[in-house]
DNA sequence: ACTGTGACGAGGG
DNA sequence: GCCCTCGCCACAG
């Protein structure tokens, strides 16, 4: 923990960076990371970030906007219910205005 | 050390 | 413009 240095950390380093209301794609953070090739990477990054609570790994879908990951939050639409919470409207699991959403890591922290 | 994996993405049919 | 296939690469077993 603590470890900057796997990419597993700098994927979570991302994720907390998103605003509320915002959300981003795999694909953004894998080519922010400097790995736009490992976009898996990144959702599967996710998959271990079940115990942290600082990650909202809700705001993270594919480059459709789909919530494709909702299905490993347990709940059925707990991924939608939290982002409809924040703003984000979701209709059939897809974001609603997803460009007026999207969040770029490339273009925010860079 | 080797193999399979996976919450993606791009390209081709 | 949708559907299928392939590539991708860090991590777990």
């Amino acid at each position: 923990m603590g470890d900057n240095s796997n990419f597993f950390e700098r994927v979570y380093d991302v994720c907390r960076e998103i605003p509320e209301g915002r959300v981003t794609s795999y694909g953004a953070i894998a080519k922010f990371l400097g790995a736009a090739r490992s976009a898996r990477m990144v959702g599967w990054a996710m998959n271990s970030s079940h115990n942290m609570e600082d990650v909202p790994a809700h705001r993270v879908v594919n480059r459709n906007g789909v919530l494709t990951g909702k299905h490993h939050f347990g709940g059925t639409n707990a991924m939608q219910q939290l982002l409809e919470e924040e703003g984000v409207k979701v209709k059939d699991l897809k974001i609603v205005n997803f460009s007026a959403h999207f969040w770029d890591p490339v273009k925010e922290l860079s």
